[in-house]
DNA sequence: TAAAAATCTACAAGTTCTATAGAAAGCATC
DNA sequence: GATGCTTTCTATAGAACTTGTAGATTTTTA
């Protein structure tokens, strides 16, 4: 499970990256847009700054705007400014200890081994996605459905 | 990152399964081979006898023992068992409400749609190897390892 | 100087995870 | 049928994390 983080995360950006004709966001108007708590929006909306997929200005005319287009924006980003390097265990992790307290011998564990594959095709799948396909994909999705809904009236 | 449980009870379904040459297994003879909590390690093995995958006896010459041959006991049930369904965001998930609260709809939801592929490959590994796999992959590691060892002696 | 907007610090309720303690129930053997 | 072995059940407790909220502070523009 993702958590709700990374969720408001991605609707924020979305949001940014469909309405092009913006120059900059206030955090209020994403918040009210995208139905997200506007207090919990700012610290989400700092992070992603700090991970460089976001800029940002203070004062009058200031606000965020996406730092990159959304087509050099992966999905793996997003979730990692918040989930952290999603290491299925501990050992797998680059960032933090790197070990399994529990475990006596890293380099024959089946849990590890079997786990790298694992990350390996979450991987796979979310750095290679990014934040214009998924809003593509949506977009795709919503016509093949109102089509569908035409024929069935 | 999975739990604590699930790595304990991989751990523990590993050691009944490496050894063949026992009829039963006592907790504590578990707990202690592998370094588990004695009494956590009791709620682990019932969940997993409540998902059939081991069975137990009470009384004087009771334990618990695999409820199937390891070959057909897969990772994926191991740890569906304590993590439940692995849904990575809860309107792909089949045992929860199925909704994310936030969500007007989940048809074209972005995020779903992603991650729905998410959850995909993560199935496809964590469904297709079993424990009888993971043992053979550590034993053939823990060799090669050795051989590399002798050669660099 | 005043207003706008992001930024920082602190906190709080709720949930989950890891683990422990002790009692209860079922089983086998003497 | 008593005794001891072993699983099973119930309750609890601390720590960490998640999801927010509140209020003060800093930066910028006009």
């Amino acid at each position: 499970m993702i958590s709700m983080r990374s969720k408001y995360a991605i609707k924020a950006l979305s949001y940014m990256a469909r309405t092009r004709d913006k120059e900059s966001f206030l955090i209020a108007e994403v918040a009210a847009a995208e139905n997200i708590p506007k207090k919990f929006l700012e610290a989400i909306l700092l992070t992603l700054k700090s991970q460089g997929i976001l800029t940002s200005r203070k004062g009058p005319g200031g606000g965020y705007w996406l730092a990159r287009s959304p087509g050099a924006i992966t999905l793996g980003s997003i979730i990692r400014a918040f989930e952290g390097d999603l290491a299925p265990v501990p050992c797998l992790s680059e960032t933090s200890s790197g070990t399994c307290p529990e475990c006596s011998d890293a380099a024959t564990c089946a849990t590890r081994l079997a786990m790298a594959d694992v990350q390996k095709a979450v991987s796979s799948v979310i750095d290679t996605v990014t934040l214009a396909d998924m809003i593509e994909r949506s977009e795709f999705e919503r016509q093949r459905l109102s089509q569908q809904l035409d024929f069935t009236i």
